[in-house]
DNA sequence: CTGAAAGCGCTTACAG
DNA sequence: CTGAAAGCGCTTACAG
């Protein structure tokens, strides 16, 4: 392949030269620029990354980990980032947890991401004190969506979760149902993710100010699937008298709900009415009410808050641009509030008032 | 941070020892191995990858394209992906197409991949030649994933298109179906990506069998989406009578299909009987029939396959493991013959015989 | 605005 | 089994 000096050599020019016209520097003239561009083009030559980012220090890649890319937020916003990225000059570097401990320590503990992105997107990843300490040693930026594991230094996008849950739970109470479960995460979970913790509050507190106590026996532990939210609401229903309306903590569990409460012979929504948050894509097919949450957008912008201080990524040979001063980002300590997008309730055809005694 | 030259000093050798034990390379002896990673430990060593590959030549990081990460075939597929790729000690960098031609054509024809991976995983992506030219310049191994566009030297994982058609149509038929409408993609469309066309034909050639003649008023085209299946449905519906049944070329068509047949006021199945092609995650929850495919499996598969001739990724400093042999991969000319995993009719709900006229 | 030269941190023949 | 040295292909002060 064709190297930096040949398209000096074609150009006329220095390596230096050749390499700071590429990436856009302002010390360039337009004529050498001109030369420059036609040489490379002609040579059709590309950087070599490796040697890029050797001399650089800049490796023009990100790292995105998200617990599992096949649930529909996680997806969602990783092709949000993953365009916001690569428009940038990025490229992404994935890493699907998969619920197995021993890869959530191998990506975050180990050193294995320095040197290797330039900054590092968690997708409402669980951390753990060791994960915080590993994070802050790689010293790198980064940005978290949707968990609460605030990270120092770190921007967060998210929702408001206990919002969202409280909305949703008066929803059913506005029907009329006073007998409201609930199935979210695990209560005891040690891990600092909130997103369930913080939905089974806002639950909670919905409850509360309607006059209401939390009964235990109504309040599910569970994962945040299908599958999840299908088996506590059979360990639901198989504790006694079922409840008159279901509050998911997403939408996913809540399908499995619906499963669940079809195999048993009860009708969504006049036995049972169930309620979910997300708006996934099948949300509508389903005919789910739900609380609607922007997770494109949560991508779009964390990608955007992200890459903001961090200029432009890769070298773009033909494209000319000039990338943007690198602006004074924070300065690493300074606690910042999260971002906090909208949420919407959306209501299908999955709730109805209770049926009277 | 530390460099190889701490390492070195630490364990009284030389660099290149040092990046031999720490390769797991077989020609350093028991004891200095013990020492290298002893020092290494110590230090926190990890190797910088830049350097690494540039010294090296190889990247240790493997592209996986796919059209759109939030459809459920291609993030069960790169989930499988990365798993393995991961488990062998490759990073995975994440292209999304998102249906944007020019993003297509900036990762696949530019020289941008050079130099930056040492293997392609191609899901389902649409070829045209000028792709094929760019992709044989590039001269990397690669594999493609459910797509038929064949890249000469790569080796193809996927179902037979063809009979999952036939299976399905076949199905409808054997109940008693004569009005059997398709939902599939373009069919003129010009690119080499025979997904649709495929399952098409498998459609018509079971028609013909049962010595029916196809009816091009009931075979529509459209995106592989639920708002695809939707619009298509609706379209379907306006035309006059409706089909007693409608064979979907995915999942995800087939859902857009039941909630357009909702909307019209037609029953599934008494009405009209939907059948799809996947057994996405949330065909259960629905009661679609379909054909399954395994689409982990798929991935796992080609990532074996991908990877085998390869050998072990990046440097694992502790593992200590030997890095199997560069074993003799094909010639890069040799067609090879696609690998066909097996696809399965589960029938559930959504199918049933027509109502008697 | 441009160039000569050092240096980024590894790996790989080559020699022993 | 081990080491000295060259080289991978860029970018970056530094000097002009």
């Amino acid at each position: 392949m064709t190297r930096i000096d040949d398209v000096a050599r074609l150009a006329g020019v220095s390596t230096a030269t050749v390499s700071r016209a590429l990436r856009g520097l302002p010390t360039v003239s337009a004529a050498t620029r001109r030369r420059v561009l036609a040489a490379a083009e002609q040579l059709q030559y590309a950087v070599s990354p490796s040697a890029s980012r050797l001399a650089g220090g800049r490796t023009g890649t990100v790292a995105v980990v998200v617990p599992r890319i096949t649930r529909w937020f996680f997806g969602t916003v990783v092709e949000a980032v993953e365009e916001f990225l690569h428009d940038s000059g990025y490229d992404l570097l994935l890493y699907n947890l998969g619920g197995r401990e021993q890869v959530r320590q191998r990506v975050l503990r180990t050193a294995n991401l320095h040197k290797r992105v330039d900054a590092i997107v968690l997708v409402a990843t669980p951390l753990r004190p060791a994960d915080l300490t590993a994070l802050a040693e790689l010293d790198l930026p980064g940005i978290t969506i949707s968990s609460g594991s605030t990270v120092p230094g770190w921007p967060c996008v998210r929702i408001d979760d206990v919002a969202a849950a409280r909305t949703a739970t008066r929803h059913l109470l506005d029907l009329g149902h006073r007998r409201i479960a609930h199935i979210s995460g695990d209560p005891t979970d040690e891990l600092a993710f909130t997103t369930h913790t913080d939905r089974r509050r806002g639950y909670r507190e919905a409850l509360r100010r309607a006059g209401l106590r939390p009964d235990p026996s109504l309040d599910m532990e569970s994962q945040f699937t299908i599958d999840g939210g299908n088996q506590a609401t059979v360990e639901l229903l198989a504790r006694g008298e079922p409840p008159t309306a279901i509050f998911a903590a997403c939408d996913e569990i809540a399908m499995g709900a619906m499963t669940a409460l079809r195999d048993a012979g009860l009708r969504v929504p006049q036995d049972v009415s169930v309620i979910g948050v997300d708006d996934h894509d099948l949300s509508g097919v389903l005919g789910l009410s739900t609380i609607a949450q922007p997770a494109a957008e949560q991508g779009r912008l964390a990608a955007r808050l992200l890459l903001d201080p961090l200029g432009t990524g890769t070298v773009e040979p033909y494209a000319g641009r000039v990338p943007a001063p690198r602006g004074a980002g924070g300065d690493g300590t300074t606690p910042m509030p999260p971002v906090i997008l909208p949420t919407r309730l959306v209501v299908r055809e999955s709730t109805a008032p209770p049926r009277a005694h």
